[in-house]
DNA sequence: TATCAATTCTTGACTCAGTAAAGAATTAGT
DNA sequence: ACTAATTCTTTACTGAGTCAAGAATTGATA
């Protein structure tokens, strides 16, 4: 896996910020540090984890970061359904495995590697630019304490 | 494609409900033709319809019926991003393509036909059973508007 | 480096989708 | 027709996210 499209380092995404015509403020900062370090993350807890690391932030200043940053591609919201929106760092093309039980996700590499990944049949004239795949299974430990 | 197994026709729809041990109630019939009438309705949607139909039903019974009626796979719900659940009657192994300007969604048949239709690279000990796919871009209405 | 316009953050109210719970009505088995 | 179980109605509520107005911050310019 190429490592330097996976996500941004921290000087990056200063830059990223900027190249996007967005300010660089401690808040986004640390916001984009709570998707880093705990992928596929809801809004709230992520929104906890800015709190300890700067004290105070408003719910409101954590969406409008995360809002700001998954729309000029800087991070990516996924929502799987019957979940809040999660987000991650990775921005590469790959896909969620989704437990049904526990509601954990997981990342797993594209087989195809290119974006798009797949071709639907007939694409009815749609101009595609994304193939969202989410897998639904069980994931270890809950096929165990399902026995 | 094969007719039979794409959805239910309204009496079956009653031996389905049956054989999952659930009541057929007017309400329910009520809510699978609307399911049936406009697939990826969203449930204010299937209600409105079911009250031209039968006058009267209440909110919460249109979200228990198709609650009910999702869990034993009668109709399946689907929730793209940014979108509240829809449903439809098509049980069978197909995909969506949702345009992103317009939130319109249709049906893209499978293009390997058996379910899951994609297999991981890894599974990470998941115990896969459905391959959730939604193709994103923009429909043909929404590309020549952009012009 | 002080100023200032633009952007961003805070606060608080609000919307929308969906769930919870209790009692009334309906279903279906006898 | 009777009865137990299920389902529907009503009402209240939760949770995720948005809206809007004013305060604070950013960063471009002098």
């Amino acid at each position: 896996m190429n490592r330097s499209k996976v996500g941004h380092d921290q000087a990056n995404v200063a830059d990223a910020l900027r190249a996007a015509g967005l300010q660089v403020t401690a808040q986004r900062l640390a916001v984009y540090q709570a998707v880093e370090t705990s992928p596929h993350a809801m809004a709230d807890e992520i929104c906890q984890k800015v709190r300890s690391e700067l004290g105070v932030i408003s719910r409101q200043a954590v969406y409008d970061a995360l809002n700001a940053m998954s729309e000029c591609g800087i991070i990516r919201r996924i929502q799987p359904a019957g979940s809040a929106a999660r987000y991650e760092h990775r921005v590469d093309n790959h896909h969620h495995l989704a437990c049904r039980q526990c509601e954990n996700v997981i990342d797993v590499d594209c087989a195809v590697g290119e974006a798009p990944c797949l071709i639907a049949e007939h694409s009815h004239g749609y101009q595609i630019d994304e193939a969202e795949v989410i897998y639904w299974g069980l994931c270890p430990d809950c096929q165990s304490k399902k026995q």
